[in-house]
DNA sequence: TACTTGACATATA
DNA sequence: ATATATGCCAAGT
């Protein structure tokens, strides 16, 4: 069975390194499916806010900020508190200097982790 | 099958 | 800096 996107997505957020954040295209964009940004949110709103196990909150929008939203039951906040533990100077209303900390990984090396599993 | 909903992104005003 | 408008993709109803 070849890898479902969620698969990928999650292969390729678990990737970012602590004390930088990446973009919800971006991420989409390294998991082979430009455009479905979307899809990416998708995939991370079902992870246990709890479980660090694959770095969720190192994925922000572009404009540089946590996605807040009522839907997320807190998890927007906690991903705030998360980030700040590792650095990653987040304002209260959920920005950041994404210019700064984003990951900027070789796009080939990505290719190679993910088809090494 | 058709319509709605979102942890998105980009272009305009 | 905000706000509106489209385009996107998959899931839920």
């Amino acid at each position: 069975m070849p890898p479902t996107a969620q698969q990928r997505i999650l292969q390729v957020t678990a990737m970012i390194p602590r004390g930088t954040v990446t973009t919800y295209g971006r991420v989409a964009e390294l998991a082979g499916y430009f455009g479905a940004a979307r899809q990416v949110g998708w995939v991370l709103r079902r992870q246990d806010p709890a479980d660090t196990t694959i770095p969720w909150h190192r994925v922000v929008n572009a404009t540089g900020a946590i996605s807040m939203s009522t839907g997320r039951n807190g998890s927007d906040w906690i991903q705030r508190e998360l980030l700040l533990e590792e650095g990653v100077p987040v304002d209260r209303s959920g920005r950041l200097p994404l210019r700064a900390y984003l990951w900027m990984p070789d796009p080939l090396q990505v290719l190679q982790d993910l088809a090494g599993d």
